[in-house]
RNA sequence: GCGAUCGUGGCGAAGUGGUUAACGCACCGGAUUGUGAUUCCGGCAUUCGUGGGUUCAAUUCCCAUCGGUCGCCCCA
């Protein structure tokens, strides 16, 4: 049966591209609202580079990515995620010193994680993000998070529920992490085997644990809330203030966190309430990382972003029931028939293309009758038909399909006469 | 990485240890040799994910493998 496509990928074909021709369509024309220009970075990238920013204790570094040589002996990985490309980018291009800052960017394009694959879980899969750096403005983060829910609303996605949370800073969660190992280290014994792992590497995670989720110390478990400091917590109060001007919806969960290292303050995710979704209702994550340029050698910089899979989305969309307002649909269908109309066939058509029209033939030879069913297949708007009467008196008829009405034209005048009527 | 379940034509879907692998949709052709619907007629899987084993005989039983799906983990 020849090739099977790897595990965990999938090809996207006519019929179904469309859909994500339309959804990359909407976020470059929100971005383009939101003042946010693309990036394209490469899809791989030097190891190191996603050792240092999305952290070597995290899932995704000990035993997600794809790693290789290549022959000149460099270790390269296909990039798991887009912030740590676009931020080596940003340091390595200088955009920090471009005089309009923030510096804000998008990206659309592959990521590559080697998981289990399930519903809305690919080992390639695409993500959508937006990254805002140099600014620690409050304003910025409630940006971020508008536009992300801008682009689910505006397909039509109704079932949305956007989750805040603040990570703290560096003194804050020091201060919640000792807190927590001293909560749970007199009884970690009672819980179970990664929790006792979690404790020293990190502790904030066995607030997540689903085994242990109704053990006695879980309810009593410090909360970051508690050990924010001032700066902290005034930053998240005004996040959150911001977000209730806009009118924004948004749900405080206090655990949540994010896999990734490089998070501090500001941390959301966007989830689908959608029935019939799956296991994986999180469409969207995000968050601030205010050192993360530093920590790759660049100037200390604020920044902020998030990610979509656009899978997901599309399984919400499918989810939802929402259709996509995608038009498929032909100008023009060229019918001949007969030797000398099939010969002139190609250069009339070519002349419906020049003058712009979506036209199209047959090729495989077929009687008229299944020319016309293909061209209603096509959804072809008006279908000329060129036969021997028609070439004998110089004319070509010309049926719009919807009302079945048809009439003769001039042969050199068809052109102008379909540009005419669609 | 762990657990469960599934894998039959382009799609959906029956089926049984053994003579021709149902059916529906789609597609192709004809009835209607210059027109898209409907109807009628005909065609359309040497083959049941792949490899191996058991058997006189396997799509049907066993094993392995690949892949999908669901759950865990984690995330997008």
């Amino acid at each position: 049966m020849g090739y099977q496509i790897p595990r965990g990928t999938q090809d996207i074909l006519p019929g179904t591209v469309e859909k994500w021709q339309y959804v990359e369509n909407k976020a470059r024309e929100i971005c383009s609202r939101y003042n946010y220009k693309e990036i394209r970075t490469p899809i791989f990238e030097h190891t190191e580079l996603f050792l240092r920013s999305v952290g070597d204790t995290t899932d995704i570094v000990q035993k997600e990515m794809y790693t290789f040589t290549d022959r000149g002996d460099r270790s390269l990985t296909l990039r798991p995620e887009g912030t740590a490309s676009t931020v080596r980018s940003y340091v390595e291009n200088k955009l920090f010193g471009l005089p309009q800052q923030p510096t804000k960017l998008y990206y659309i394009g592959p990521m590559f994680r080697y998981e289990r694959p399930q519903a809305g879980r690919y080992r390639q899969f695409v993500q959508f993000g937006i990254e805002a750096m140099g600014s620690d403005d409050p304003s910025i983060d409630a940006e971020v998070m508008a536009l992300a829910m801008d682009v689910y609303k505006e397909l039509g996605l109704k079932q949305l529920r956007l989750v805040l949370n603040t990570l703290g800073d560096k003194e804050s969660r020091k201060a919640h992490r000792d807190a927590l190992v001293a909560h749970f280290e007199p009884r970690i014994g009672e819980f179970c085997h990664d929790c006792q792992n979690r404790l020293q590497t990190n502790p904030l995670r066995i607030l997540d644990c689903k085994k242990d989720r109704d053990h006695e110390l879980m309810k009593t478990a410090p909360s970051i809330h508690d050990y924010l400091n001032d700066e902290s917590r005034n930053y998240f109060e005004t996040v959150k203030s911001t977000l209730t001007d806009m009118g924004i919806d948004f749900v405080i969960d206090p655990t949540l966190v994010r896999g990734l290292d490089y998070y501090n303050h500001t941390a959301f995710e966007i989830m689908s309430d959608a029935e019939g979704f799956g296991a994986i209702t999180t469409l969207s994550g995000g968050g601030r990382y205010n050192g993360l340029a530093e920590e790759i050698g660049g100037p200390a910089t604020p920044g902020i972003g998030f990610a979509m899979s656009l899978e997901r989305l599309l399984l919400a969309l499918d989810a939802e029931g929402v259709t996509l307002p995608i038009e498929d649909e032909l100008d023009c269908y060229l019918v001949a028939m007969g030797e000398a109309a099939k010969e002139k066939a190609p250069s009339l058509l070519y002349q419906f293309r020049k003058a712009g029209l979506k036209a199209d033939k047959d090729y495989m030879d077929k009687k008229i009758k299944a020319q016309f069913k293909a061209a209603d297949r096509t959804n072809a708007k008006f279908v000329a038909v060129l036969g021997e009467d028609e070439l004998a008196n110089g004319v070509i008829s010309v049926k719009e399909m919807e009302t079945g009405n048809q009439t003769e034209v001039k042969l050199e005048e068809v052109t102008q006469y379909i540009l005419n009527q669609i």
